[in-house]
DNA sequence: ACGAAGCCCTGCAAGC
DNA sequence: TGCTTGCAGGGCTTCG
């Protein structure tokens, strides 16, 4: 499922293909995703050049004069370059036809996820203006953590999940992130020390960074840009091997669930 | 304001 | 073999 590495992999494999094209047609075959996609979506986007790629969380953001094209992946998206001649699948629900030949094609068989054109400010728009750091930048520290944690009773899990404390920590990258800084999932938020929560912040970095420069986990199906998978998946130390042994103890790994998601982690090297 | 549950959807695995 | 059932999961939305 497409988490931020993966989404950051979309955008670094697409984006020397679609800046600066122009946009032919846009065939929009099935408008019900998790927002409708836009019915006059090719009348906004036709004509338009693509000008910048960037990402806000989980967000692409493709900017054009008149707006921007905002796509989220959801759980099973993807975003891939096709010859303009590759026929769509069952799930294949949008392309973007563009002037060099290639078609921009969005998947996505659990529809989860979302094809919006934003006018104005992308900032503002209600999906993105309460959203929290980026992980990888400055703007997010352990620090930061640890005053927005106060009073908190939350799982700590469940906290770094939240988008408005930061963005695109998924379910995995979460548990990876917890198992590195030896912190267990379910621990009170509001209880974890500033000591902790930078070691926590700095796991967080860490984990999505490799998963980034390794091309994102292969999970069920995602592939990335190109077409081709990534492979962080045989790096994940936790997540997916409950009853497994820990890489560090050996011990067996336990499971539970925190609001309703898997979570894994070492009775002994979290505590 | 916070925390937890609900919801959207399909593919897959397990059970009969 | 072919059906039915349950489950996973991002993250916004609703409810308590």
């Amino acid at each position: 499922m497409p988490e931020l590495p993966e989404v950051e992999t979309t955008r670094l494999g697409i984006a020397p293909f679609v800046i600066d094209r122009r946009v032919i047609k846009v065939e929009v075959r099935q408008p019900k995703l998790r927002w409708p996609t836009p019915l006059d979506l090719e009348a906004r986007l036709s004509a338009q050049r693509i000008e910048s790629l960037y990402r806000r969380g989980k967000y692409l953001l493709f900017g054009c004069k008149a707006g921007h094209l905002m796509v989220h992946l959801g759980m099973s998206g993807s975003l891939r370059l096709v010859s303009a001649t590759t026929l769509p699948g069952k799930h294949d629900h949008l392309d973007i036809h563009l002037d060099s030949g290639q078609l921009l094609r969005y998947t996505d068989p659990r529809r989860f996820g979302a094809v919006l054109w934003l006018e104005g400010d992308p900032a503002e728009h209600k999906l993105l203006c309460q959203l929290g750091p980026e992980p990888l930048s400055s703007e997010f520290s352990g620090e930061g953590l640890y005053c927005l944690s106060r009073k908190r009773t939350t799982a700590v899990k469940s906290f770094i999940m939240d988008s408005k404390i930061v963005v695109g920590v998924g379910n995995i990258y979460a548990n990876e992130a917890l198992f590195s800084a030896g912190i267990r999932p379910q621990r009170q938020a509001g209880r974890i020390s500033r000591r902790r929560y930078e070691i926590l912040a700095n796991a967080i970095k860490t984990v999505l960074q490799q998963a980034i420069q390794q091309g994102g986990t292969t999970l069920r199906d995602f592939v990335g840009g190109d077409g081709k998978p990534g492979y962080f998946s045989q790096s994940l130390q936790v997540y997916g091997r409950a009853e497994q042994a820990c890489p560090q103890c050996r011990g067996k790994l336990q499971e539970i669930r925190i609001a309703q998601r898997s979570s894994v982690y070492c009775l002994t090297c979290q505590t």
